[in-house]
DNA sequence: TGACATAATGAAGAATGTTCACTTATATGA
DNA sequence: TCATATAAGTGAACATTCTTCATTATGTCA
């Protein structure tokens, strides 16, 4: 009875691995091209198929794009709730280990992570199937409740003023996108500075500074 | 002697116009359809004009989409600098007045600021002539100088630590872009609601209490 | 009026995302 | 073993759209 379910699973696995090749080769192609300069066909002799074959994996371009970023971004949420769910840390702990994280993640995949921000206004959005839409809200969504919970643990410390952890959630988001997007358009100016780590620092500093109780 | 001066004078004014006319109907057709989907056929009818007449005043799709972004970026640095100006306020009312200012520029034309901050790093850039980077560049300098300015005055009257100015106006663009972008990324799932304003002010209620001597 | 400069156009070119009828390869069952 | 069904992949054509260029209209000056 289990013959055809092994098969399926067979199946299944085979264009995980074929999906994984066309991301792969995707990856290297914007990174190298940039969105629009990286054609499919690159793409498609990047990853040694036609063309004609990324569509039976991605809807579109756009999709093949958005699906990089979700890889980024389920990285990136999963980091931010283990870092919530530390028990052994203070709030004030962790949120002096968000510098560190937020850099890590940057250099995890610079290229990636600025065209994950990028998308969250972009009219790229606009053909993307629905799915996608959902898995982006999802991840953002639990990205976000892990940073409200640290601060709420904060306030349970007695340490944080009665602000709203979710508007601070906010800005800890606001800020990070912000500064990788600002960060990359210094970087066309002058290639080979990295402020991105003191940058960040000063403004986490400054936040924590400016809801600690006095 | 005055002739072939005039004809040049009117001359000149009369591109003006035309540059005008086709960045108008640009803005109208990228708010309605973004900017992949505005298509230079329907900008160039909604001007008016045929497609390639366009041509005649702007190097190519993405120069004309800069171009939109560089008028609003001139008003925001004139903005900023008149307020860093302004000789009747101290620090302190300078930076509580950033935030209306954010808010008024957002208002102004928000489909546009959105493109403005994608643009920072994305690789529509790629494509410019070299005189619309130098343009961008320039404003953007004039507008952190100024942002600067306010913290250095800050520093002067005793109020604000010691960080350094610059930094710092880096981090209040960081808010004002992150912000934004944030923002319009929850009006995909949220379209009616405006936390802009809640936002930003709380951020920058935060940064100022986080740079205030004890 | 006729030559000339300027502004604008229509049509064609080129690049590229996307689709579809068809082929190849693999597995199944008699 | 062979015919058949199914899935994976392809090549060619399609359709859209940015961009260019030879040509035409328009207004100006000698």
């Amino acid at each position: 009875m289990g013959i055809a379910e092994r098969k399926e699973r067979e199946r299944d696995l085979q264009q995980k691995m074929r999906r994984g090749q066309i991301l792969d080769a995707a990856k290297r192609l914007f990174h190298a091209k940039g969105f629009s300069s990286a054609t499919m066909e690159d793409i498609a002799q990047e990853a040694e198929l036609s063309p004609a074959a990324i569509y039976l994996y991605f809807k579109n371009k756009d999709d093949l794009y958005v699906s990089l970023n979700l890889q980024l971004l389920e990285y990136l949420s999963d980091r931010l709730e283990r870092l919530y769910l530390q028990e052994a840390l203070d709030a004030e702990e962790k949120v002096e280990a968000l510098k560190d994280l937020f850099y890590d993640i940057y250099n995890f995949d610079p290229l990636i992570l600025i065209n994950l921000f990028h998308l969250q206004a972009s009219d790229g959005l606009r053909h993307l199937p629905q799915e996608r839409l959902s898995q982006l809200n999802e991840l953002a969504g639990k990205s976000l409740r892990s940073l409200a919970g640290i601060f709420d643990q904060g306030k349970g410390e007695g340490r944080y003023e009665d602000y709203h952890s979710t508007a601070l959630a906010d800005i800890v988001w606001i800020i990070f996108t912000g500064a990788v997007l600002w960060e990359e358009s210094k970087r066309m100016i002058n290639p080979h500075k990295d402020y991105l780590k003191g940058t960040l620092d000063l403004a986490i500093d400054i936040l924590r500074r400016g809801i600690q109780k006095k």
